[in-house]
DNA sequence: GGACGGTGTTTACAATCTCTTGACACTCTT
DNA sequence: AAGAGTGTCAAGAGATTGTAAACACCGTCC
């Protein structure tokens, strides 16, 4: 069975975490603050760790970039209080692979614990990257490659690229990114969108004016084809 | 809570989902075979079907096909044994949401279940899609394939496709199609409807000037056999 | 504090694509 | 055959998208 590290300092949450997990029948290590998390995830070598960013001592963050630091693979999911919203970006620039906003329902979480275990057993080390023509993308460190030489793409660039990577072949609309990539409620008035998809062009395409990868579908958006 | 249908033949599958679903606080019909199992798709009215391929009577796809023939929308996930390869693509078109190859575990397949009906609840329309003579739709990502190959419509000749498709087997006038994919209140006094009907045919037909599926009723307006 | 560099946004205009329209040929009905 | 209805072309009108430049914002460095 699997172990799963959760790093908790919220007596109540801690607790019914690790009941839920050995429930299901998980092996669980428990950590009280930042520094120990990151001790033990060295030490019991857990198959995933559950981190809450708000932590004594040393936040979820440090402690997740410190993981990734050491070049521990281990999947990691984060959890953040409403209202305590982390930059998504942030949290994959440093090496997170999930999110869960409280509260949440227990099913919910362990759905996403199980997705995430799903993904990256079969592989020894999880390709958290991807690749489409001479581009390398890490999302876990953040890092893009092209032609072996780093592409300094700023935050927005980033997590609009990934945005496209996880819907490649699927047209987007202008909305949908502003909702996905820009916190944006509101419609889209502006050509902020049309923007940085230039931008973006212009970093990751041979010939940007005839874009291979980041095409437009004239009446409804873009669509990414790696 | 939300009540799953299973439509499964075998004994102790069924009667495992069924116990399974049930601890989890879902309602749950059971169904023996295909035609019990559309049957009670309609009567039933459940939030979600899993529905396994091969079934006396009728088959899953089938049972699929025939379901979303009836224009209901509600999530499917079908459930096939390894080896019995499903082409994909095949599912796609007659209307799956999502696939699991036994054997499975259950808290995977709950993990699915609970993932589709997040995906599904907050929106009324789900992606559908519908197959004609070669050419598939999407509506869902507005993606259309003819013979395979992605086919570059407008947005406007994807609405007009999307109203004949609605309206397959009936005359429907000029008027119609004015009131219905553009917005006009106004006569038909211009050959816009005509023009393009004739760019519709032009890519979705065999032989354009001979249309099997978008004819010309005389004197009436056009209809759509597909 | 104030200049500076980087990022993100808006504005404005050019380039491109789609839609509409009128003309004319063709087809169907009577 | 005549008249109404339909197919289709090509050009202009209209809408959407590309992109440069100006502007706004923010944190850093002197």
């Amino acid at each position: 069975m699997p172990k799963v590290l959760i790093v908790e300092d919220d007596q109540a949450m801690a607790t019914a975490l690790r009941d839920g997990f050995a429930y299901e029948g998980y092996e669980v290590a428990l950590a009280r603050d930042g520094a120990e998390g990151l001790r033990l995830a060295g030490t019991e070598a857990p198959d995933l760790i559950l981190l809450d960013v708000m932590l004594p001592k040393m936040s979820g963050l440090d402690v997740c970039r410190e993981i990734r630091k050491d070049r521990n693979p281990v999947p990691i999911i984060m959890l953040t209080a409403r209202g305590q919203e982390i930059d998504k970006v942030l949290g994959l620039k440093i090496g997170a692979d999930d999110y869960m906003t409280k509260p949440f329902g227990f099913l919910e979480l362990m759905a996403r614990v199980e997705a995430l275990l799903r993904r990256t057993s079969g592989r020894s080390q999880r390709p958290e990257t991807y690749a489409f023509g001479g581009v390398t993308v890490d999302f876990g460190s953040g890092e893009v490659l092209r032609k072996g030489r780093p592409l300094e793409l700023s935050v927005r660039e980033l997590r609009l690229l990934q945005y496209f990577i996880e819907n490649r072949g699927k047209v987007v609309t202008r909305e949908q990114l502003l909702d996905a990539v820009w916190d944006y409620d509101a419609a889209p008035l502006t050509r902020t969108v049309d923007m940085h998809v230039a931008k973006l062009r212009k970093k990751i395409e041979d010939v940007p004016s005839e874009p291979r990868f980041l095409v437009t579908v004239h009446g409804m958006g873009y669509k990414f084809t790696g």
